[in-house]
DNA sequence: TAGGAGATTAGAATAGTTCTAAACTTAGAT
DNA sequence: ATCTAAGTTTAGAACTATTCTAATCTCCTA
């Protein structure tokens, strides 16, 4: 069973990805990195707020806002919109790539670009520039004998 | 040039439809249909509610989405969220179909399921149910010779 | 150790939609 | 024609997610 956390960064790191992208690497926002870049998966703003007031005394709700903002702009983050829910998803994977949503859980699985093929026969007034799927199902975890529930 | 309407119906037609969708036939409801049925592009519901002032001399916003979301509940409209705007889109075409994303002008084109072919190499642990397709690019009208524009 | 750019903050504002509760309309039984 | 009950419409309040505003705070540079 391999951990979820898709890449763990120090807080040096992070402070450098920061200065990188042009971003003044402040508490706040080496903090919410920590979470949304190391920890986290497909998360809200909602769910980076309450995990920041919990490793964070004090942080203001517009600034979780203006640090993703900040760090979408910077290219750090990229901002998704599915039809299933009104809030903004923020992933950190930022290779181009499709997405999985298990209609149960709600949870949201990225998809690369790779396994999925797509051919479109449009009428030629369509000049395609991309794709944006979401695939959704069921997602069965265990499914190999043995599977450890 | 053929019109863009797609299926016109007279208020007979629109009154036996709601009726058999089980909806009563009130005056605000056949006049939505005979917008959202008959004239519109998917529209939002403001659009609607901005159409409906003008051939209706009263309605509230409040009847326009009560309508709105009565008419999706019967089988008559789908709504649709997409990923460029907040606003949610009724769309009337009932088969399961994709959409294409004009960039510059947010027009939204139906594209028939059959015209793209989508096959996903995934895990078996995706049980694969369906797919939103968002296509987005250039729509190009007049592309053949002797455009009329 | 002062100046100033930039960051953070609380709370107001905004947009899209839903809710509430009262008034109105309609269908059906009489 | 009349009553009643169920269903519809309405104005405006409420709600949710996000952005804006303007004041305060931080911290780099000189």
């Amino acid at each position: 069973m391999k951990p979820s956390k898709k890449h763990c960064l120090t807080q040096q790191e992070i402070e450098e990805q920061l200065r990188g992208a042009g971003v003044q690497p402040t508490l706040q926002r080496i903090l919410i990195c920590q979470f949304v870049l190391c920890e986290a998966d497909h998360p809200t703003a909602e769910e980076v707020h309450l995990w920041a007031e919990k490793n964070l005394a004090k942080i203001s709700l517009a600034t979780v806002y203006n640090t993703l903002n900040t760090l979408v702009d910077a290219g750090l983050l990229k901002e998704l919109k599915f039809p299933h829910s009104d809030k903004v998803i923020y992933d950190d994977n930022m290779e181009e790539h499709y997405h999985f949503l298990d209609r149960k859980s709600g949870k949201l699985f990225d998809i690369a670009k790779g396994d999925v093929k797509i051919s479109a026969q449009l009428a030629k007034q369509f000049q395609i520039q991309g794709f944006d799927l979401l695939i959704n199902g069921n997602y069965q975890r265990d499914l190999k004998k043995g599977g450890s529930l």
